[in-house]
DNA sequence: AGTCAATAGTTGTATTACAAATTTTTAATT
DNA sequence: AATTAAAAATTTGTAATACAACTATTGACT
């Protein structure tokens, strides 16, 4: 075999896993008990561990344990946050994508939402009128987009607007001060009455637009 | 801020490659001197440097030290792919966030694409006139739609089309026969012409109704 | 200049100790 | 008996040290 104790860690736990002996939510083996058992040391076992929770398999919990994670397909949309950040991807061409993504959300929200989406969407609304803090106004802003997406119905849809959205709050994040940003509560508002008019061509105009206004608002931001 | 340790050691290790100050091929900085300079302790610089080398950011070679990774996309994903034990009904949902996505490559594919591009797809849809061998034609089939995705100039939407396509990949990769096949020579071909007629509406219906029957041989392999 | 061994530098693992957070147990009180 | 609060045990997080294993460099010797 000749793997390193590191390796025989990480394989024993994936073994596990794979073999469902250790579930989704399950706490698996403390770190000091896996080290008396395979015979490694303890950093051996954490170095596995915390590979496993790089890979989002795994979920370390302070004081308490290492729990198994849900895995599914949306598991594997984790692998481009490190590529968008590091490798390379401009959040120009993110919000580029956006101005598609919202709009297809947008849509789809208006097929499948339930009763209960459209009540999330009015309170952020709602929030939003009476914020004058910036930053605050922008996580808001997140929060409606991901709201969207979620009555969108489609999983994959859900994450990868949230992996973006994540992307673009880093890079908003020391930069509040510099978005405009009366007119967004507006534009909110607009794609807000198309959506619950169920008025799909409005709702999509609207959030079109508004996102390429943030397309501007960076351009700007670059100079 | 708050910050652990070890998120003090990844973040400045992180920032340093984002800055460029550490480009791919790099050696960065060893574990004891990284503990020095931050202030904290060899294990937390450790536990930093293998969640970039789980994320394939670094590579770590003993005795020599760690090296800045060129990005690249299709290694991470096999590292899931033991995990892979994913039912249908997910791979239902990725054909429906595809149905909407093709779409839009299509539409962007015909604004933004080279000549280039349109050759390459050529190629394609005549290899797969050729081709009887199942596997090599969803082999094919794959390319096409990526070389689409490619065209359509947005990063993003080229590395999510992968993901998805090579998720797919896996799902199918066992029941190729199954699958209907002798239809889709034709619909490729149709998307194709419109495409290359600039005919947007006609080539995102056909590219709809595509995917669309991708879903139904879908549904039919669950029974 | 080329070879090879000694040396220094770097990652890998083990051990020990304690901090910090959580969970479980115990004891006290009502 | 039930509830509450304190104490103990468990578990992950960090630190420090030591040495092993591997790599890269240096320098002496041919």
């Amino acid at each position: 075999m000749n793997e390193t104790p590191m390796e025989k860690a990480y394989n024993y736990i994936e073994k596990k896993i794979i073999n469902k002996e250790w579930t989704a939510g399950e706490k698996i083996t403390s770190e000091v008990r896996l080290a008396v058992e395979l015979g490694v040391s303890r950093v051996s076992v954490r170095s596995a561990i915390e590979k496993l929770v790089a890979l989002d398999i795994l979920n370390k919990i302070k004081g308490s344990g290492s729990y198994v994670n849900e895995i599914n397909n949306t598991t594997h949309l984790n692998k481009l946050i490190p590529f968008m950040t590091i490798g390379g991807a401009s959040y120009i061409e993110i919000l580029e994508y956006r101005s598609y993504m919202d709009v297809l959300s947008v849509e789809l929200f208006i097929e499948n939402c339930t009763n209960d989406n459209k009540i999330k969407l009015e309170e952020i609304v709602e929030k939003m009128k009476n914020t004058r803090e910036r930053e605050e106004f922008f996580l808001l802003d997140m929060d409606l987009h991901h709201e969207i997406a979620k009555g969108s119905r489609n999983n994959i849809l859900i994450k990868i607007n949230q992996i973006l959205y994540n992307i673009l709050k880093n890079s908003y994040k020391d930069e509040y001060h510099r978005l405009t940003y009366e007119k967004r509560v507006e534009e909110h508002k607009e794609i807000l009455d198309a959506i619950l008019e169920k008025n799909i061509k409005t709702a999509k105009l609207y959030t079109k637009l508004h996102v390429l206004r943030s397309l501007e608002d960076l351009r700007k931001m670059e100079l």
